[in-house]
DNA sequence: AATTTATCAGAAACACTGTTACCAAACAAT
DNA sequence: ATTGTTTGGTAACAGTGTTTCTGATAAATT
């Protein structure tokens, strides 16, 4: 399947085969490794992303990748911000409600159904896969833009004065997102036995953080504090 | 400092060396690995913790490992029940209030410092940082143990009428757990900056958790479910 | 008690991993 | 055309989990 004859026609297809791109400047190569190791990743999962395997894949040496990405974290990164921009397509395509409760509940389900479709990117992004892979400046970022939908809602929320006004923006999100965070990788872990379970626990969870972040206002119920 | 003079006295202390002990039952000997193990866990952390150095802070070949453990999963489950026993004596010192929802919230900062202090176990456990290790039964069971005071806490508060009755003594037990535990992993995963910052949004998460779980019955606000 | 048998542990090797040093070939520039 | 420079492939290093082989030691049997 990677036998290919090079010296023939190079011009017939554009930019498909490594030795083709070389020619061409670094930055498609690096977009063509970044590929081969997605397909990995989401093929054979996290541990089958190796950097022989992926020189292996591009059909070259491991020097390739060391030279486009100084070490394995810098690919690992370029794969994170690749689960960024996934799960901030599916963010995107959540349908948005009139209730800012309900977009948060809808975000939320989004937020389950990606871990379990891109489960490779999830534990690559969030589950520590990659033992010693803290993401950088530009990671942080990448998630950041990734929840913008999040932010957004939240945000309007708030101006709408429906969430309590001890929490800022920046808290919220964090609450409301570590929290299923907590279930999803309690579960990939194996501590919340099968997915129906966790899921269930999921919903729970989702529910009564959705409930305390904007509580009922329908009756004068005052918030006591005491 | 491990160069023992093995031939001379071998009463005088008890059950000190490797070669000592092997004269002995095997449990003896598990325990004397587990132990190196888990001083090698906590001193340079969980990715310190390989086959090759217990063995040779036990002065003895890789092979001894195997013969008891089967695989390096067997000795990681073995320091996962001592993790147990750690995390289980924490939770018995947290002092205890009459109030359940004060029980909780005291129970919910000792995990918080549990994962602190012994933080290498809470990744050994917890944290996913040995790739492949899912927990087996007798892990499971000890996390149960563990957590002991938790299932008491929250069954007598339910017995009270204190606890929605949508809600199990399990899916409490979860919800609280995987909210705190998600904070706590995505501060070690890097995503909420330092620890000041990631332990104010666990105490928000704490007490929303714990709010929303325990409603405040001081005042007689019906339950609305619309 | 002597000899056979079975068990056990240590050294070394295997198959991996990330990473680097070396070196030849291809490209660029004078 | 001859330098100089970059570049990429091979092979190696250091480390991992695991297994195989072999010698020594303990146990069992005559």
């Amino acid at each position: 399947m990677s036998g290919q004859d090079i010296s023939s026609n190079v011009n017939s297809r554009n930019l498909k085969t490594y030795q083709e791109v070389r020619l061409q400047n670094t930055e498609n190569l690096r977009k063509l490794v970044v590929d081969a190791a997605a397909t990995l990743l989401q093929d054979e999962g996290p541990e089958a992303v190796t950097v022989r395997k992926v020189a292996q894949k591009m059909d070259c040496s491991t020097k390739i990748i060391y030279s486009l990405f100084v070490n394995k974290e810098g690919l690992a990164q370029q794969l994170y911000l690749e689960g960024c921009k996934l799960l901030a397509n599916e963010f995107e395509e959540t349908p948005q409600a009139s209730d800012p409760a309900q977009c948060l509940l809808n975000l939320g389900e989004t937020f389950w159904q990606f871990s379990q479709r891109y489960s490779s990117y999830f534990k690559l992004m969030f589950g520590g896969a990659f033992a010693d892979f803290k993401p950088d400046e530009e990671s942080l970022n990448g998630t950041e833009t990734a929840m913008l939908q999040l932010t957004t809602v939240i945000s309007n929320a708030q101006k709408q004065g429906l969430i309590p006004g001890q929490y800022d923006t920046v808290s919220v999100i964090r609450i409301f997102w570590a929290s299923l965070h907590g279930v999803i990788h309690l579960y990939m872990g194996g501590h919340l036995g099968d997915v129906q379970s966790a899921h269930a626990t999921y919903r729970q969870t989702l529910s009564l953080i959705v409930g305390s972040l904007l509580p009922d206002h329908s009756q004068p119920c005052t918030e006591n504090k005491a």
